[in-house]
DNA sequence: CTGATCGTTCGTCATCGTCGAACAGTTTAT
DNA sequence: ATAAACTGTTCGACGATGACGAACGATCAG
């Protein structure tokens, strides 16, 4: 899958080092052999790695298994804050989901990727698989479109291109003429939704963060599709959306 | 520094990638020449680095300059959820924070440090530097003594070795016998302190955190060393706090 | 327009990452 | 109790490959 490089200076060994990394997290810990024969490598590469990556505090082990190390933890909240949205977005969504009782995010775009930064539930919303440090398709989830519809075409074209438009539900857009018009249409009227098309019975609305014309993230809230399917209680619910957005918008022009 | 081990199988080339993560880290994001004469490494090999690194989305460039990638608030996430603490310690830290006004924090020792897995603020909690991930040294902090306490003596010893006794203030504990000592105390009274060893002004009481008989975390709650003086106040503080460990410990039995 | 600086590309050489075999513990089954 | 079948670990040697300097194109300051 890159041996068709050819002439890239891509590190062989730090890549190892990280496909330990991404075994470790994929089998919640695991010892030198499991690992081993998960990648085909030889047992004593894995150990050099698991030695190197524990030194440096990546890794922990606990008596023959090992785990991802504490450091992540470390190094994951210093990237969270240096986002210049987390500081300002996080009150207002706490904020928005009191108010509408439902679950809102706010995600940023990193690799093609919608990651959430941060979350707050309201009283009556509903369980997810999305927590903070989540990535996310962007094809699928209703922050993610509101920030694929502001980016170039090119760039657009070249996420599509990298993570494809992959199936989840019978909703999920999955070719590329229906998503452009999606994002053309929630372009034009200023917000975007997910009706079930990451995970049946879950709507969300998606609004994006602007900061010097440039978009930058978006919210976006989601609830049950029952309670989120009318035309009538959506008007007041996206205003509440749009004027949080539109209140992050304006801290973030003052800092 | 580390010429000196002689046969250890550890690999240069991933220690190479860490400390340019170290950099990015230390430098708030930074360019590729920047990196290369902080390290001492040529351009190019940074250069090589840095893209390895994107490409797996531990690193994203926006125009020249380097940042840490979201990845890392992913695995990051991941891995401070992984800790069995977490879950039960998160509603107990809550509640303590709330009860007593005052900040609260959950530790667990790793490669000799004490890292903050979940923190909670009271109303009238102070500003600190310990977030969530941030490592700290053990002989200085009211959770890493009561931790420091109950590890084996060897263990102790060479953690003591490995990361000195640094000095912060004219209170902290920087000779071994007199931490040995107050370490024996602590652990026969049940509870242990920090009186303005890290930071000038701020004082901490931590207790130790039980499981199967091995202790594997601690609490602790700061404040100003003006309130947290007098022993008579203490009592109730106290008591407060060894009943929110208590609370833990047993969640943390059936689970 | 010029000089300096940036990030990037490229090809070579010597390093050092990889592997298999042997090691020492630990658990399982007979 | 004993053996067989694991585990993680150590070690040395070979050859792949990571590091470097030089040259590149792009960008910015004066």
């Amino acid at each position: 899958m890159d041996t068709t490089d050819g002439s890239s200076h891509t590190l062989g060994s730090v890549e190892k080092s990280i496909a330990v990394l991404e075994t470790l997290w994929k089998l919640d810990g695991a010892g030198v052999t499991r690992i081993a024969q998960s990648l085909d490598f030889s047992k004593s590469t894995v150990h050099d790695h698991l030695s190197t990556l524990e030194r440096n505090g990546f890794v922990v082990s606990n008596g023959g298994t090992y785990e991802l190390g504490l450091r992540f933890l470390n190094f994951g909240e210093y990237v969270k804050r240096a986002q210049p949205l987390y500081a300002v977005a996080k009150p207002a969504v706490t904020e928005l989901a009191e108010q509408t009782g439902e679950r809102v995010f706010c995600m940023v775009e990193q690799h093609g990727l919608a990651t959430v930064i941060c979350l707050a539930e309201g009283e009556r919303s509903v369980q997810t698989d999305l927590r903070v440090g989540t990535h996310s398709y962007m094809h699928c989830s209703a922050a993610g479109k509101a920030i694929l519809a502001h980016l170039d075409r090119d760039r657009t074209e070249a996420i599509l291109d990298r993570w494809g438009l992959k199936k989840f539900t019978g909703e999920t857009i999955t070719e590329r003429d229906h998503l452009y018009d999606e994002l053309e249409t929630g372009r034009d009227r200023g917000w975007f939704v997910n009706r079930e098309e990451y995970r049946p019975g879950v709507t969300a609305f998606g609004v994006p963060l602007r900061s010097n014309g440039e978009v930058t993230g978006a919210i976006s809230l989601s609830g049950p599709a029952m309670r989120l399917a009318g035309d009538w209680e959506d008007r007041e619910l996206l205003t509440q959306i749009r004027s949080t957005a539109n209140v992050i918008e304006v801290d973030l022009s003052f800092q």
